[in-house]
DNA sequence: CGCGAGATTGAGTTCTCTCAACTTCTGTGG
DNA sequence: CCACAGAAGTTGAGAGAACTCAATCTCGCG
């Protein structure tokens, strides 16, 4: 329900039912018996401030991390400078891919103050193989993981004009931010015009105009880093694509 | 080693050894004994027919396909036309990230007479849920599928030039050529120019231009439908992230 | 208060699209 | 085996979209 993205004053933390990770962090029943693994395989809510780098490309990959405050992005270098890979909102994963993965195929900065549960690579496989019940769950959150992508990138990839590429990128967010328990048609935008810009392969000054074009032709409202979007349906048909429906 | 896409007359199947599911296809050791459950999943080689469809977008979504040999295409509706949201080449899986949801989000074209095994999503859930050993080798494969998805998004997303696109484009298919035991300097596009168009965000005109302008600037080589790439290097300098590493 | 990063605006250039004509390829029926 | 029709591919010219460069503005922070 809460819109807020977050304050410096007060690390509005994700509720845990909302945050993808939930299932492997949540009791199992084995022979009749409950244990929680959280403790030897999640380190909570571990802070990092504001434009500091989570890790980096090409570094060993022993950790997952789920967001529990604070948004961040993935960058990767392309020829000699850095291209934004992605963004991650609270509730959200980051490079569960490396699950059976060596080291990290990009980098991750924190965009604003940030909290991240830590989990380790080699503890949550070492219990799942143990567990079944552990290895299901895991495997609901990779596969779910997996549509998530699969649909965001149906959304972003593939539209002609600029125009409609950016509507995209906000009616993704705003799909996500609704997956996070968050408003869908209320947030902010941590990142800067200029990431958004290398994101999608489009010139900051486009960016700049066209979401001005948007906000003329009542699909958006910005004002600085703030989106409303008046009418979610408008939105979707303008993009063509309806991830968010009618509740 | 083969580099030919496929002829009519010979169906060349891949081998079941690089396609993505061979884990689920072989054998189990369940206490002491050697089960195998392929016979009770996998409808093994199912033919299409060229141009025809294989699932609808919003249909339920009974079967995982691998393909054994053949290419094909995925389509969504998008503001009443169809766009082209992605290919798979022979030792892909399609649709894997139906596992946990009811419909299909695109449909499947075949782009040339094709043969696809199919597996009960339904079987292939209980197996999993019982046998530990075939829930994670399934982990195993989700695993992979995620990191590929992401690696090809990275790819292709947020290149700024359409040239650069193209090119990434070509890139991405030498990758998971090389990964199904292709030749990743020396394949077929059996798709259209217009669907290479579609599926990139560009006109077919644009594609062809492009295309030309590549080859000549000795990045490629291009006759009709088949791609011969001089220097893998070359091209991956060009795009700016190599994927393929020299062996 | 002043600095610097980010955001905005305008003008001119370049790239990509659209439209239309034309060629080539492919598959089908006679 | 040839003729034909339709689909796919190619080319050129003009219009429109997006980029670059440069100047200016705004805001947060020390």
């Amino acid at each position: 329900m809460a819109c807020s993205g977050s304050n410096k004053e007060e690390p509005k933390y994700v509720a845990c039912d909302v945050c993808r990770l939930s299932p492997i962090c949540s009791p199992v029943d084995v022979g009749g018996h409950t244990y929680d693994f959280t403790g030897k395989m999640v380190n909570r809510r571990h802070y990092f401030k504001k434009g500091e780098m989570i890790f980096k490309q090409g570094e060993q990959a022993r950790l997952i991390f789920a967001i529990s405050a604070g948004s961040l992005k993935l960058t990767a270098d392309v020829k000699g400078s850095k291209r934004v890979i992605d963004f991650r909102i609270p509730g959200e994963l980051v490079d569960i891919c490396s699950l059976n993965e060596g080291v990290y195929n990009y980098s991750a900065h924190a965009l604003e103050d940030i909290y991240l549960c830590e989990i380790g690579k080699e503890t949550l496989n070492d219990i799942a193989s143990q567990i079944p019940e552990v290895q299901g769950r895991l495997m609901k959150v990779v596969s779910q993981e997996l549509t998530n992508i699969q649909k965001s990138s149906m959304l972003l990839h593939g539209n002609v004009s600029s125009e409609e590429k950016i509507a995209a990128f906000i009616l993704n967010l705003a799909w996500r931010y609704l997956n996070s328990g968050y408003s869908c048609t209320e947030f902010k935008l941590n990142m800067t015009r200029t990431d958004i810009a290398d994101f999608l392969g489009l010139s900051k000054e486009t960016v700049i105009r066209l979401l001005k074009k948007l906000q003329k032709n009542h699909l958006i409202q910005i004002d600085g880093k703030r989106v409303h979007i008046p009418d979610i349906n408008d939105l979707q048909q303008f993009v063509g694509i309806e991830l968010i429906l009618p509740s």
